[in-house]
DNA sequence: ATCGGTCTGTTTTCGCGATCACAAGGGCTT
DNA sequence: AAGCCCTTGTGATCGCGAAAACAGACCGAT
């Protein structure tokens, strides 16, 4: 089938209909485990890898979509599997965070999904502007997993004069001179970096200094500057490819 | 003297100083360092982390930039410092693959880029098929940094016979019946996967069964199987933005 | 009710990746 | 030419993330 999505409009709102669940009084209790060394405050991460955090995301995506099928509840083990991980490893990831699961039962699926959200902090919304409008922006603005996770895009912007004032989707592409302004009224945290290479730096820092706090960056640039409190991932296509090209070549697989 | 200018007239031959190419020592790297016993030789790379590879494919990026700003030559501490590194990992990352620098001096920048290019296996060029012509798919199609590094785009298609026989670029949008035929004809072993979740595991073990050997997969969906040979890399841009979220929240207070 | 099986949460162990530190090599200056 | 400084390449060390092993809790069966 081709682009057709498959009811991607539904909402999953909270309850399942037929919950077993013997408590789910506190749904999302994310209680950080005790600081097994003397943390200095406002450090980045307590203890929690990196690695973990994207697996969360992962094991978000996995859920939901267990959830959609009718599950409700799942073990340590099947979540690896479907990922490809050590079932310790994901039992591990979660206990970063809290306990979730029942001690020869398993992990209620619904009641995983919210405390991955409230972990990774799309138990909210949040408030994303996009910058660019060419190939890529116009591909980003239209894409439904954004909205389903949480992500609101209020404002689309361009440098092109010709761009400004066409639609795009729902939003109408501004200016770029409209950037601060509508950051603030809107309370923009977030932004989807999607303009050319060249002028990728320049806009970085003007989200920056107007008080943005994460980057999406697809620019094929280094975006990141020492020093700033600014958070960025990249997402650099390119990139990718040569990772795989790599992969490919150095794996030694035989041509069947 | 603070700091060293590079002049402009240190190195007036080309950027193609061949001739005294070892470039055949880079089979011999192949050894691993230490003796790990519990993993076979069968795994993808022998001694070379992965996260290595994508800092090549950064460091690679880094480098073109340089190029065409006119610099011919570079130290591993500059380029560390332009991507927030240290400088003693370029150096480790590059020597995983052999000796490229000169002592005292630093790295011939056209010299590195071949080198890294080749190691990357993209000193060559690679037959790419696109799957899926939605939002994400035409704007991939467009994407001008695949053709860059070596990725040539032979083929698209889609499952939607409204879409089949657009145009989208230089290529005609082809239905995915014609899917192993043009992948045999042309040699294709990488494929950009841009379907929705729900087709992306029966177009992988398709192409997968056609000989393609590696996919850059789109689709929000697991794709690799376990005992497949097929290389998977995945781009998944709703995880990608809820790390960003986490790290917003986890990195920083947010003001009031 | 008790026992066995199952699955989670945690501790321990292990291996690898990143940093540190230094030896080796090359150019520049005097 | 010799000494100095600079930079690479690499052995040594540290820290951390992942796998393995184990203890604790829950369910179901008998």
């Amino acid at each position: 089938m081709p682009d057709k999505q498959p009811s991607e409009d539904d909402d999953p709102e909270d309850d399942d209909p037929e919950d077993d669940d013997p408590e789910d009084d506190d749904a999302a209790d994310v209680k950080p485990r005790a600081p097994s060394q003397g943390n200095t405050g406002s450090q980045s991460t307590p203890n929690v890898p990196v690695a973990t955090v994207t697996r969360m995301a992962l094991y978000l995506r996995e859920l939901q979509q267990l959830q959609r099928s009718g599950l409700q509840r799942i073990q340590s083990g099947a979540i690896a599997k479907r990922l490809g991980l050590n079932d310790s490893l994901v039992r591990r990831d979660l206990s970063c965070f809290g306990q979730f699961g029942q001690r020869g039962v398993g992990y209620s699926i619904s009641r995983l999904i919210k405390a991955i959200q409230a972990i990774l902090g799309t138990d909210r919304s949040w408030n994303v502007v996009l910058i660019g409008s060419g190939n890529l922006g116009r591909a980003l603005s239209g894409y439904r997993g954004f909205n389903q996770q949480g992500f609101r895009l209020v404002g689309v912007f361009d440098s092109d004069p010709k761009k400004v004032g066409q639609q795009l989707g729902a939003l109408t592409i501004r200016s770029l001179d409209e950037l601060e302004a509508i950051v603030q009224l809107e309370g923009v945290e977030l932004a989807i970096l999607a303009v050319p290479a060249s002028s990728a730096a320049e806009v970085a820092q003007r989200l920056e200094i107007v008080g943005v706090t994460g980057i999406l960056n697809f620019a094929p640039v280094t975006v990141r500057r020492p020093g700033s409190r600014l958070t960025v991932v990249d997402v650099d296509l390119a990139v990718e490819l040569q990772r795989l090209a790599f992969a490919v070549v150095n794996q030694k697989s035989e041509r069947t």
